[in-house]
Formats: C-alpha cells, structure tokens, sequence
DNA sequence: CTAATTAGAGACTCTTTTGTCTTAAAATAA
DNA sequence: TTATTTTAAGACAAAAGAGTCTCTAATTAG
C-alpha cells in the first residue's frame, strides 16, 4: 500500500475539518461515527497531528479539533509527512541504504521521476481542493455515505 | 513504502538472474550472498514466483533457479504483481472500498493519474533494461557492492 | 548404494502496524 | 463542588509482515 491506514484516517479526518468554519472545534468521536472509524484509534492518529501543528484541540463540552490554517493552505503531503514520514518520498524502490544521484541503483533514475509525479500530486492538492470537490459532485468519504450526509448536523 | 520487503528482495532476485546465460540454473545460496538477503528468506520469496511460473527450479548439485523466459521479456510489473498483488495499483488512495470512476472517493481522478505513471514505468520497464543499466554503470544491488563484483565467479 | 547438494514445505519467532481499553487531566455546566 | 464532556497518555491485544530454523524430497557425484 502506499499510505499507512492511519494516514489514510488522517486524510480523511482532515478533509472533514476542511469542511467546517474555521473556528469550530469537532469532537473527535464525532468524526469517528461519521466517518466509519474506530474512536481510540483515530484520536491517537489526531494525536500526532496535533503534536505536529497541523490541529489544535480543546477539552471538554464544546473541546474537539480544528485546524490551525485554512483548508485551502493545508496540502495532502503535509499530512503524509506528519503521518508516514518522508520515506515515501526519499527510500530506494530496491531498498539500497544511500541510494541517490551520487550512487544510484539500476532503477533509480525512472523511480526518482515516478516518485516526483507522486509529490507533485501531493504538493498540488489541497484540503480544500478535494473538500469542494466533494461537496460539489456529493462524493464520499466513507463505504456507504455521501458528502451530503456528512455535512449533515 | 510502495513495495513491500519481499517485493523489493524479489525485483532485486530476478534482476540479478536476469544477468545470467538463460540456461543456467543459480542457486539460491548463492544469489543470497550475492544480494545480502537471508537465505531462507529469498527461498521462500522465491518459491513464489517458482509457482507463479516466472522461474523453475531444480533439485541437487547444480541446481539452482532460472527465469523462464528472457529477462527482456519480463516487466517490473510482472514481479511486483506476482510477489505483492494488484493492491497498489487498484487500491483506493483514501481506502474506500468500491472507488471507481462509477463511485469515486475525492482523491480518485488525481490518484487515478498518478497511479497510471506507476503502471506504466513498472509496464515500461524490463528486468533486461535494468541489467544492462547496471552492468554498463557499474552500478549496484547492495549496500556496498557494484555490478562487476556481482557478476565476478 | 551412499554422501552431498540443492529446492520445498511448514512450524516457529520477532517486529511493526492496527486496533482496543482504561485511567488521568482539563474544561464546562449546574 | 460535583457530574459531565472532552482530549491525553499509555498499557494491552490482535493481525500482518519479516525473518529463522528444521526436516523432507529430489538430484547428482563418487
């Protein structure tokens, strides 16, 4: 797989943020029910994120998480770095300890250019990008709903 | 990571058996300490593709594995597919069951492009084309090694 | 035939990832 | 103050991935 399940949670748990005024604070469990994911695991995957900066959050009634920045200003590769780490972006496709430019394999001229395809992508896309879109076309972020639904309430 | 350990062992097996005359079978001892994998390990690996079809092996003193066609013949993809499924090149980025074109998650149309240029450097790609790389740059399938060592004895 | 060499098969362990649960700490409301 | 709501922290368990080990089966060499 190329992303972790948990940061393919914090993608999704994100993009639902992006969804919501700026000042709002959602509770992490309801953000577990809308989005079909285990409470305790996604408040650990929160967890990190907010150790990160990339949330804050608050105790108590009305507590929850926000982001820190507008949606439109949070990137897909800020929250895979935060989650997965810069692997993705940097390890060797055959595995080589300190393969680069200097000392390459045999296949990393072709995977260093797949790889920037794959960072472009990342880099390019915004929350808010894919927020609207979903909103826009009612896509989904879960097996069975829509965005209409999570928008809901 | 894109490729999983066994994956990776894998492409970096059948490269080096791609550097071989066709007729010859190679050990897996061998092949194991050439390319610094455990040796049970690369057999197990390698069984696998022995069932898949994409070697033969042979039992005794001069047995080993070989590939059963020309290393020109057989593409990244055919390893990676073999060794760690389809996954990663029908998976949904976001992990939502069922995203298609009829069904699509937010990301589907952006993951759906970067996922094609991965096929197609994986399609676009043969064991030979990275053999013949490495040979001619001398390059290297080990920590520490180069392609002349590797093809020494 | 016997010993040596090789792959095959499967049990087993270790590590990482994924997921669950419990308790503590902060904040609010009554 | 007390009960309630929320995140924080960390122990724990389950599952998957990675790696080790032993024994068997096939083949060859002597």
């Amino acid at each position: 797989m190329l992303l972790s399940k948990s940061c393919v949670y914090g993608l999704r748990a994100t993009l639902y943020l992006a969804t919501k005024p700026g000042g709002e604070f959602t509770p992490i469990k309801k953000m577990s029910e809308k989005l079909e994911i285990s409470f305790h695991f996604l408040t650990k995957i929160l967890q990190q994120l907010t150790a990160d900066g990339m949330l804050e959050s608050f105790k108590g009634p009305n507590g929850g998480v926000r982001l820190t920045k507008p949606g439109s200003k949070i990137k897909l590769i800020d929250v895979v770095l935060a989650i997965d780490g810069p692997k993705l972006l940097t390890e060797c496709a055959l595995g080589l300890p300190g393969c680069g430019l200097k000392n390459p394999c045999p296949l990393h001229d072709k995977w260093a250019e797949t790889r920037d395809s794959i960072r472009d992508m990342l880099q390019n896309t915004s929350l808010s990008d894919l927020a609207e879109k979903g909103e826009k076309e009612n896509l989904r972020l879960t097996e069975d709903g829509d965005f209409e639904e999570l928008l809901r309430n």
